[in-house]
DNA sequence: GAACACTCTAATGTCAACATTCAGACATTG
DNA sequence: CAATGTCTGAATGTTGACATTAGAGTGTTC
């Protein structure tokens, strides 16, 4: 998904990718798309099997969910998928809201034309989602984008630890409420970019509380605390 | 280090950690020590057969601590122990600012009277420091426990993952340049604690935020941007 | 009948051997 | 002599077997 959106013109880094890597990308998506419910147990054994792999990598990748939150475990209890209670949403919640502040201040002042440019396209993406599923891995991948145009390299990786989260949070959303969702979404997102475009670092950050706050209203039916 | 402060009168779980994790204890204190110095290659064969421990728990170690940013790995490549450039302790000192804007925030707000009385000794403690190493050790553990005093989870996480890297830049400079560093800073952390104890949050945002640009500006020689 | 101790099993933790890959040295060629 | 191709050694990636453990289930005792 990252190495997607590199300029025309120049090529990335042709990096190899273990086992491990394969394994975490596909049990990550198998949470997301509900084949392990929050609440699931994951043992290595069977994953081990059902992927036709030893369970060494299948341990790195379970270690590599754990590091974004997905997974929760202990010594000799396996993992099991996290479920999201109310206190941890406001967790999320505050956290993303303070790295996005700093990304948000970053971005408007350093994006390049270019970073703009991958930001509006993300955007633009939105608008063609064709379920809420497709629209939902847009929206994080915006944000994405947004964390990337800051070229910090540490506020990326803690946006990373969240990133899972925030995207079961939302899928497990959809559906549940998503009056309002569909439509409203894609645009408050073109506003995101134009704000930034003129980097107007208060207007800007106002406007990303706003759709922060306006998502986890619509999302969870209650009020920001 | 977390398991010391406990409440009196309360015994913490007795967990049972593994192999990995006391792999990843040692390698981590071998860096600060200097065993490692930045750059150093660290191989799985080499830690494996020195420490009498298979490759295994070597393995997982080793991303452990690479998810606290002191390695860097590429496939097939083994594990460095990073070198932290200037922008790099920008970066650092930039997010750690933003997280510990939240949690002193947090802090100011919820903490305990034990919290509080935690908080006084980690600071009392640091004036019987007897030397620099040590000193650093305390000054970290001291913003453990404010981490821990907010009750957020996954902001402690987020602290974690550049804790190590604030040790490392901070015990790197130490012998370079600690004029003021040894007399100045237990000082300044008992007023922290006071600051929090009034519980006014704008007093204590701008005293850690005065705290972590004097000992930057004491450390680096140079004023923050 | 409830609390305790024991056993058993299925899972994780650990290990050592095998396969694969990278980086550098060396030879080759224009 | 520079650039390219090949080779080699040492490291990592992967595997399956073995050791250990948590937790459920069973039986016993008071």
């Amino acid at each position: 998904m990252a190495p997607e959106n590199r300029a025309p013109g120049k090529v990335g880094p042709a990096r190899r990718r273990g086992l491990a890597d394969e394994v975490a990308d596909r049990v990550r998506a198998a949470i997301f798309d509900g084949t392990y419910p929050p609440g699931s147990r994951l043992r290595e054994t069977e994953l081990s099997s059902a992927l036709e792999v030893s369970r060494g990598p299948v341990r790195e990748a379970l270690m590599c969910l754990e590091g974004e939150g997905l997974l929760r475990s202990g010594w000799h209890r396996g993992a099991v998928v996290v479920e999201l209670s109310a206190e941890d949403v406001a967790e999320i919640d505050s956290l993303r809201g303070t790295l996005e502040q700093l990304a948000v201040r970053l971005a408007a002042e350093r994006a390049s034309g270019e970073d703009l440019d991958t930001l509006a396209r993300a955007a633009d993406r939105m608008r063609r989602a064709e379920d809420a599923h497709e629209l939902v891995a847009l929206d994080i991948a915006f944000h994405d984008a947004v964390y990337a145009a800051t070229g910090h390299r540490r506020l990326q990786e803690a946006w990373h630890t969240i990133r899972s989260q925030v995207h079961l949070f939302l899928v497990s959303r959809i559906g549940v409420s998503v009056e309002g969702y569909l439509e409203t979404v894609p645009g408050e997102h073109r506003d995101l970019v134009d704000a930034l475009r003129t980097r107007d670092t208060d207007v800007a950050l106002r406007l990303f509380a706003d759709h922060r706050a306006h998502a986890l209203h619509v999302l969870t039916g209650r009020d920001t605390d």
